[in-house]
DNA sequence: TTCCTTTTTGGCTGAATAGCCAAGCTACCG
DNA sequence: CGGTAGCTTGGCTATTCAGCCAAAAAGGAA
């Protein structure tokens, strides 16, 4: 079994990952399927390079795989758990949103 | 409903908070009930005001609230959907050790 | 082979983050 | 009232990260 502090430090690599708006928008395209990096790309808008760098933290964290096919590069998700968590996540913001804005109203 | 460049920042800064050995380690402890920061700070080892600045990152991110009590003040989580994901994300990282430790044993 | 196309890597600069010490704040206690 | 305990905030430095350009791989097409 792991130590707790070095797992938490693996763990957290995860949640590092997944924390940049852009990183976090390509994997939730990739729920819908895989897509090659110039998909990504058209997605966040920036610099190829800059899109390349991002895959490379998400690879790194197992949170995506990769599979080369002719001349693209397909990216998928690896991380089965994410898409409950992206939900549930997205659910509550939303409810947040949704009572700020009646308390707004109230005021 | 919110753009979705808008959305994926809100949600990333929930990954981000959680993208700490420190900041994981202490709402890992916080699934078992609440602590006081005293508490906290002991589990982390670090400094007070380091402690304390962790807890202002993860309260930002609505992942913990606090609760002023005679002379503490104590943390507890307010992220439902944490739980779940978080044992499952352990449980693949123990399978992912344990699959790597095979492959080392069969070289 | 040489030329493209797609993706990654190197290198750089500016911005953000971690963590320590010191100072401030807020109650409770005497 | 002053003192103390518990926590937060300010300020600083060292490290890490983001994102751009340029250059390098890798592989298909001509």
């Amino acid at each position: 079994m792991l130590q707790r502090k070095q797992y938490m430090a693996a763990q957290a690599q995860i949640f590092k990952a997944l924390g940049h708006p852009s990183r976090l928008l390509m994997v939730d395209a990739l729920r819908n399927g895989e897509q090659c990096v110039c998909d990504l790309r058209q997605l966040v808008g920036d610099d190829i390079s800059t899109v390349s760098k991002h895959l490379a933290v998400l690879r790194q964290a197992g949170i995506v795989e990769q599979d080369k096919r002719g001349t693209n590069i397909y990216y998928r998700l690896s991380l089965p758990c994410l898409d409950n968590f992206l939900s549930c996540t997205r659910a509550l913001l939303e409810n947040r949103l949704v009572s700020e804005l009646s308390i707004l109203r109230e005021e």
